[in-house]
Parts: structure tokens; C-alpha cells; sequence
DNA sequence: TATATGAATGTAATATCATAACAGGTCAAG
DNA sequence: CTTGACCTGTTATGATATTACATTCATATA
């Protein structure tokens, strides 16, 4: 799926099963950048060279990387090389949207859509590691009636899955 | 809430806000061990005293424990004092279904209802880090649904969410 | 009852993930 | 051109988790 068109209205960038499917990465990943700072901007928070960098580590693949994985790339490209300088970066981008820690694998992975509205779930593959993106407001809307029949209010919910993506559940069986 | 009956039809000890209402928690535990024992000596594995042990421990509040504090308490009491007497020991019981890890929070709590069939969310205090396990059935679900239309296969989920329990959500606000 | 067997436990060492505290640098507003 | 907020770098340490191997225990069977 290689294709040309405007940046906001991609469709196979908009689908969740991105990350399982065969697609223009390339700009995938630019586009994601462009919101980012789009984001940012708005914000009014900088996206300083080394979150900028960050993000761009975490939007390679669509995968989860560990904090220290993360450093090892930025101290080999001249960056501090001492844990902070990673979590720094990872928390800012995960507070404005732009990234999404994965608890199951302590480690993060970038947003697809940042700036668009989402309850996002996450499919995490055991084979390959891939992460994708799944859209949760259904699951996320019966969570909170779970939680309002007992007076509990939620802020902030996590909702991750394990299993196969579909092209390992093709090669495994 | 005190009261006297039989153990597989106690509705407090049924509902799924347990953690958050006053209740007749000796009660409580004492059920959850002896479904335990069930649990284990139908599975043809050993509820040996470590493993009964951490269980009693993570029965006496509706909290979750890390593996650390858990280890603390066994060496205490003469068990082993290295990280594996506990690790095993949970993990046991996580695979028994007799626990469950809390991602968000590296910990771990005792299951309420031990050898039914169920699908738990957490509900995690962040005040008091009291958890509960609401029902998941619905979220579950419609995450199955969301992971069907991609082609994902899940074969474990989690689902958790943090907030404010009734009690908390009264006294802070 | 002796003894072989697999399971469980104990222990040492180490790997992995994360944060606190402080020093120095950058940059825009006044 | 200085001040103040924010960002980055670094040291040190804390918290969580696993690998590997030695020892003990339970139990089934000769």
C-alpha cells in the first residue's frame, strides 16, 4: 500500500489495524510527526531536539521500546546517556498525546493519531511485538458503567491485550 | 456488615465492590482460602505453605502488595528472604488464578472469587490503593469485537483503571 | 523400608526498569 | 543584559525481576 494524497486524511493511516498491515510507513511516521508538532505547538510546549528524536525512534516501527532502549540510540547520537534524559522525553511525549506507555511490556510506543480524540486499547503481539492501535470507546464505555454501578470514578483506564496479530496466527499454526 | 451463613452464597462477598464497602472481611478471606484449597487440590497441585501463606498475606486487605513487601513478610517468618521465594510463589498463584497481577502498579492482589469463571477488571484507588475486581464481561467483549475486525487473536487481556473509590471520592472532595 | 524421581525451596549473583537530587546551559520576556 | 523558567546532563541510588544452581522434600515404587 504505497499512495499519495493530503496528510489528515489518509485512510489507511486512520485504520487501526495499521500496525498489522502493509503500508506507506514513511509517511505514516511523517505524518505523525507533522501532527506532533502541530500538537505541540498548540500547546505551546517545544519540541526540542531530543523529544523531537524520540519520537521519531518510537516511530520507526510499530513496536513498544524500552526506556534504555531508547537511551541506547540517543547516547550513539550524541545525547546524554544517563537514564533521565529517556524518561524525561517519554513522559513529556506521553503527557501531551503524542506517545502511549504499554504496561504489559514497560515500555512505550508512539501514537498514531495524536491530537484526534481516542480511547485507545492496545493489541500487542507475543511473536512479533508489534503494537497496534485499536479503538476502545466501546470497551472503554462498558469499563465506566462497570465502575459507576459501584461509585467508583475513573481517571484514567488501561486496556491492553495479548495474543497473535494475524499474519503470526498465519506462520505459527 | 457482619453476618453468618455458608461460604459459596455469601452476596457480600459476591459483590463485586467488596473492596470498596465495609464487610466481614475475616469472613471474606477465610472463604477465599478455602476455595482455594478447592481450586489447588482439584488442579492436583500443592498449596504448599509458602504459596498458602503469600495467599493469606494478600488476603488481609484489598490492596495490592508488591513482590518485595510480600518477601519482607516471608522472611519475617522464617520463609526464604531472596526475590524468588516470592516470585514463584505469586506466580503460582497467578497461574491458579488465585491472584492477579496489577500491571499498573508491579503488584499483586488476591482473587475474591477463586475458581469461578470470570473476567476481572481493576479498579484502583489512587488514594487509599485500595483494588477492586468489578466485572469485565461487557468490556472484555466489545475489546474481543474490536480485535475480531483486525484479525487479532487475544489470548490474555488487562483492564484497569484508576481513580477514586466511593470513600475517597466523599473525603477529598 | 530403601531409594529413585520430580517438584519445591533456598541462595547468590545479576539484569532490568525507574527516580531523586543537583549542576549547568539555553532562551525569551522584561 | 539580566532574570527566571525550562530544559538537559550527570551522579547516585532505588525498585522490580530473572537466571542459575544447590539443597531439601514428597511421594511413588521396587
Amino acid at each position: 500500500m504505497t499512495h499519495q494524497h493530503e496528510r489528515s486524511d489518509c485512510p489507511g493511516c486512520a485504520a487501526p489495524e495499521l500496525a498489522f498491515s502493509a503500508h506507506d510507513h514513511a509517511h505514516c511516521a511523517a505524518d505523525a510527526l507533522a501532527r506532533a508538532e502541530a500538537v505541540t505547538s498548540a500547546a505551546g510546549v517545544r519540541l526540542t531536539p531530543v523529544r523531537r528524536r524520540v519520537l521519531e525512534i518510537l516511530l520507526e516501527e510499530h513496536r513498544a521500546l524500552g526506556a534504555y532502549d531508547v537511551l541506547g540510540r540517543l547516547a550513539a547520537e550524541g545525547f546524554g546517556n544517563q537514564p533521565p534524559v529517556a524518561y524525561r522525553a517519554l513522559e513529556f511525549l506521553v503527557e501531551q498525546g503524542l506517545a502511549h506507555r504499554i504496561q504489559r511490556l514497560n515500555a512505550f510506543t508512539a501514537c498514531i493519531h495524536p491530537g484526534e480524540q481516542h480511547a485507545p486499547a492496545f493489541l500487542i503481539c507475543r511473536n512479533c511485538a508489534a503494537v497496534a492501535e485499536a479503538e476502545a470507546g466501546p470497551a472503554r464505555a462498558a469499563l465506566d458503567a462497570a465502575a459507576a454501578r459501584v461509585g467508583f470514578t475513573i481517571e484514567r483506564s488501561t486496556i491492553e491485550a495479548l495474543g497473535l496479530c494475524p499474519a503470526c496466527r498465519e506462520s505459527t499454526s
